[in-house]
This record gives structure tokens, C-alpha cells and sequence, in this order.
RNA sequence: GCCCCCGUAGCUCAGUUGGUUAGAGCGGCGGCCUUUUAAGCCGCGCGGCGCGGGUUCGAAUCCCGCCGGGGGUACCA
């Protein structure tokens, strides 16, 4: 290494090869097995707050890390070392370390993963804690340069590809996908605090149902049939109820077929929960609750800011009905326009034969509604025509006992009371089973294990579908539903 | 699916009325430096401009196609 006179003309690949194989040609093993009996560099940071400028301890310390900045003054210099709890400066001295293992130190790469032994201090200039090491080991032998260590990186196609990357380099990135997991854990919390028992329903479906949408589908080989990856958990976890787990939940991916966008990913993870003997109006309550307390403790605030707005997620939210959020946006009554020709009418467009009366109230409510329903709001009493598995309205003809939760003009909650009564609900399917043969390919199928099971008896029962993805772009301020997933769907 | 925009060194970016061997910072390589923090100083460009065609004396710059990404739009959590 570096005995030729002239500049080197290789890349930082193979500069990197290059020193790997000096290395193993030292002796060092760039791969060692272990390093045990580190401590996490955030409980040293812990262990010495408030050391005053110019302090040295006799305090010795074992950290491993990532080495990510390095400022060299010849006989000594400093490197950043960071592991997943924190990031630590080292004082590396040719003093302490000698000759030969100062040398093989100050010519490890940016990237390079090292455990460290050394003493506290803290700097005479900036106060800053450092660990003036005296031991050091290479961990794992770094093949490919990090990025920039200022700009980091901002190139959105790498940083979806590889989000190692984009976590190395930004910090933001790291401290949204750690708020992500304490969203989650919060929310299991949450429920497991209520008496709401967790539980995992199949993925592969041999029928797909409880929401309207496309399905992904896959074959199984041994049984040579066709499956579908799950759209919603809606139907075993009512299963579930009629089983006697009367407060259930399940928190994990669902699978949709259709576009992606800033607020879709195919794949993406949805909470359910069933709780008997609730209605539509407890569970909503039970919603506007469980988010305000889970922004408190994620963020210590039910506020947040999103663009120029803030959005207070502090209960009681606000509750309109979908008849009156559309006629306030629009002037059209939809009830007084039950027909599809009518309702296309009053919109002013052709009634399209594929588009029941149902699909052009929902066009009303996600296009002219949602996206000004800003501040957490829930719009009550849907059209029958649009909730094939909720409850008929107490006392409003033709709609259903059903809410969604909308905030930051995004759906983030639909919830009902659900439908217990069987023959009802197999009067829904068939009516489901026309649209499917009008080409409403979001239509449900016939699901009769569902219905046996209703058959059986299922209380009185709440239920809602909460959008995790959403709800953490919510609490991050997150544009995109690919800046709060760790790797999002992305072409081949 | 459709429309618009974008794609230059490992990273962040500059470079279009088409014109000599394509530039900068960081990183890298060589050297100096025992308290720096985007450390500093001196020296060295390590890419041929997403891919493939075409126009032209000449293309990163113009045209066509493809691939990838972003934004918008359509459907959905």
C-alpha cells in the first residue's frame, strides 16, 4: 500500500479491496465473531452528561461502532463513532495506541466498524465527551463508501432502494423510523391495556374479503389452487367474536392491488379491531382516544404540525354526517337523489354504467370532502350501498351505522358498528355479486364460512380499521407514505 | 393507466442559442499537523454525462425509443 511515487488511479473500491487484503496480510481478520462486553455508546453518553471542558476521567469504557467522521492531526486524531444508541467522539493518540496500531487506525475507511477501549473526557474547547482510546479492534471491514458526510443523501430513488443507506447518512430518517415503533408499540399498549387480545388471522386467503378493493393473487403448489394475499382481516377477527374473544385485535400487513401513490403503498400495515357489545358511536370514541394518547406519548403533545397547519389530534373530534359534508362542499343532497341517474345528474356528468349509485357518493366524498377534512373529523351514516358489512342505521333508512376518521385531508379510520344478522348479510353478498357482474371488480365475493359463522351468533359488535402508514405520517409530518416505510414498493 | 418533469464522479451539485483533453465541494490517494468537530494546509481527477438508436464536421446539450425516479391525475387505507 502507497509505495509507488505516482497518484493512484483506482476507485474507492477497490482502494477499499485493496486494504481489506492488507489487512488480512497483517493478520487481522476483518470479520472477527464477536466483540463482547460492549456497552451501547448512549448509556456512556448517559454516564458522563454534564462532564465540565477539560475533564479526564479514569472512567474506562468498551463501545463498537460505525466510524462515520474522522479529523486527522497527524500523531493523533479524532474519529465519530456511532452505534444505534448514540454517537461517541474518540481521541485516538499515538501515544497510547502505539506506533503500529495508531497506524493501522488512522488508515481504516469511513464506514469501518470498530470496538474501542478508552477513558472519558471531555474537550478542553467544546466540552465535548470523548473517549481517549488506547485499545482498538476492526469489527468489520467496510467494502463501499458511505455517503456524503454533510449533504447525506438526498437522492429519493437510493434512499427508498436502500434505506441502510439513507439510515446511515440521515439522521432524520433514523429518529422517524424509531418514532414509527413506538407509534406501534403504543398502540398495542394501547389495547392490550383494555383487555383486547392480539392475534394473527391468515394472510393467504382462499377467498378475500371485508373491504372493497383488488386482491394480489398466488398459487399454492401442493394444493395446486389459487390464494390471495389478505385485503383486510375484517372477517376472522368477526370469526374471532363469535368464538368468544370478545375485544380483539390484529396489527399487521394487508395487501391491496391497485396504484401507489403518495398515500398508497400495495402493501402496507392496518390495525383491526372487534369489541362486542360496542356500537359505532363507542368505537369512534375508542379511536379518538387511542390516537390522542398515543401522540401524547410519542410526542408528549396531541398537536402537530403538518406544512402551515397544526392538527390537534385532542378529543373530541369533529362529527359530521356524510349527507351534510357533501352538501355543505357541493349543494348536492344526496338523499334527495337516490338514483344513479339522478345523482349523476345533479353532479352534471353521465351516468357511467360501471358506477352504481354508491361509488358516485363515494367520488363526492373523496374528492370534493376528504381532502379539506383537515383537523381529525369523523363523517357518520353511510350509504348502505358502500358498507357491505355494517349494520343498518337504527334509525335512518337506507344507510349504515358506519364512521370514517379522516385528518390531514387522508382516510385514516373506517369503523362500524358491525352487521350480525346473517340473512342480511347474505342479501349484502348478492348484492355485491351484481356489482361484480356490472365489472366492479372491487366488488365482494360470496364468503360462506363468514356468513355460517354469523349463523352461529355474534353479539352486538364496534369494529374499526385504523391505517397505520397514515397515522405515522401524521405524527412525522411525512408527505409520502415511502418516508414513514422502511422499503417501499418500488419497480423491479 | 394517463400527463408533466428529472437521470452528469462514491455522495451533493454546476455545466443547453451543440464546439478545444466535462467542472466544484465532500470522499479517495500521497504528504504536513497531538484538542478537532463540514478541522486546516500542499499535491493528485479517479466519471465521459441512465441505456440504445438518430441528426450533425462535431452532442452531456437537439430528435426517437426504452429503463428508472419524482410530481400530478384516476381507483383505494
Amino acid at each position: 500500500m502507497g509505495e509507488t511515487e505516482e497518484p493512484k488511479l483506482s476507485d474507492v473500491l477497490a482502494d477499499r479491496r485493496e486494504k481489506l487484503e492488507g489487512l488480512r496480510e497483517a493478520g487481522i481478520d476483518p470479520f472477527p465473531p464477536e466483540f463482547a462486553e460492549k456497552e451501547d455508546i448512549g448509556e456512556v453518553r448517559a454516564a458522563h452528561e454534564g462532564l465540565a471542558p477539560g475533564m479526564e476521567t479514569e472512567s474506562r469504557h468498551r463501545v463498537a461502532g460505525r466510524i462515520v467522521g474522522r479529523r486527522g492531526h497527524g500523531k493523533a486524531c479524532f474519529l465519530d463513532l456511532r452505534d444505534g444508541s448514540g454517537q461517541i467522539q474518540l481521541h485516538a493518540r499515538v501515544d497510547l495506541l502505539g506506533e503500529e496500531p495508531y497506524r493501522l487506525l488512522v488508515d481504516l475507511d469511513l464506514g469501518d466498524i470498530v470496538g474501542v477501549e478508552g477513558t472519558a473526557l471531555a474537550t478542553r474547547r467544546g466540552g465535548e465527551l470523548s473517549l481517549a482510546i488506547d485499545r482498538w479492534r476492526l469489527l468489520a471491514k467496510s467494502l463501499r463508501p458511505p455517503p456524503d458526510k454533510f449533504h447525506g443523501l438526498e437522492d429519493v430513488e437510493t434512499r427508498y432502494r436502500k434505506r441502510e443507506l439513507d439510515l446511515i447518512a440521515n439522521e432524520e430518517s433514523r429518529r422517524l423510523f424509531a418514532l414509527r415503533a413506538r407509534t406501534v408499540s403504543e398502540v398495542r399498549r394501547w389495547l392490550d391495556e383494555r383487555g383486547f387480545i392480539e392475534v394473527e388471522t391468515p394472510v393467504l386467503q382462499p377467498l378475500y374479503g371485508g373491504a372493497l378493493a383488488r386482491p394480489f393473487t398466488t398459487h399454492h403448489n401442493a394444493l395446486d389452487r389459487d390464494f390471495y394475499l389478505r385485503i383486510a382481516t375484517e372477517l376472522y377477527l368477526k370469526r374471532l367474536v363469535v368464538g368468544g374473544i370478545d375485544r380483539v385485535y390484529e396489527l399487521g400487513k394487508d395487501f391491496r392491488n391497485e396504484g401507489i401513490s403518495h398515500k398508497h403503498n400495495p402493501e402496507f400495515t392496518m390495525l383491526e379491531w372487534y369489541e362486542a357489545c360496542a356500537d359505532y358511536a363507542a368505537t369512534a370514541h375508542k379511536v379518538e382516544t387511542m390516537v390522542a394518547e398515543v401522540a401524547e406519548r410519542v410526542l408528549g403533545t396531541t398537536e402537530v404540525q403538518r406544512g402551515e397547519v397544526t392538527i390537534d389530534f385532542a378529543p373530541p373530534w369533529k362529527r359530521v354526517t356524510i349527507r351534510d359534508a357533501i352538501r355543505e362542499r357541493t349543494g348536492i343532497d344526496i338523499l334527495e337523489h337516490p338514483t344513479r341517474e339522478a345523482l349523476a345528474a345533479a353532479m352534471g356528468t353521465e351516468p357511467d354504467p360501471e358506477e352504481g349509485w354508491g361509488k358516485l357518493v363515494d367520488g363526492l366524498l373523496s374528492k370534493s370532502v376528504e381532502p379539506e377534512l383537515v383537523q381529525p373529523t369523523f363523517v357518520l351514516d353511510y350509504p348502505v350501498e358502500l358498507s357491505p358489512f355494517a349494520k343498518s342505521h337504527r334509525s335512518e333508512k337506507g344507510l349504515v351505522e358506519r364512521f370514517e376518521a379522516f385528518a390531514g385531508g387522508m382516510e385514516i379510520a373506517n369503523g362500524f358498528s358491525e352487521l350480525n344478522d346473517p340473512d342480511e348479510q347474505r342479501r349484502r353478498f348478492e348484492q355485491q355479486a351484481e356489482e361484480l357482474a356490472r365489472g366492479d371488480e372491487e366488488a365482494q365475493p360470496y364468503d360462506e364460512d363468514f356468513v355460517a359463522a354469523l349463523e352461529q351468533g355474534m353479539p352486538p359488535t364496534g369494529g374499526v380499521g385504523i391505517g397505520i402508514d397514515r397515522l405515522v405520517m401524521l405524527l412525522t409530518g411525512a408527505k409520502s407514505v415511502r418516508e414513514v416505510v422502511l422499503y417501499p414498493a418500488m419497480r423491479s
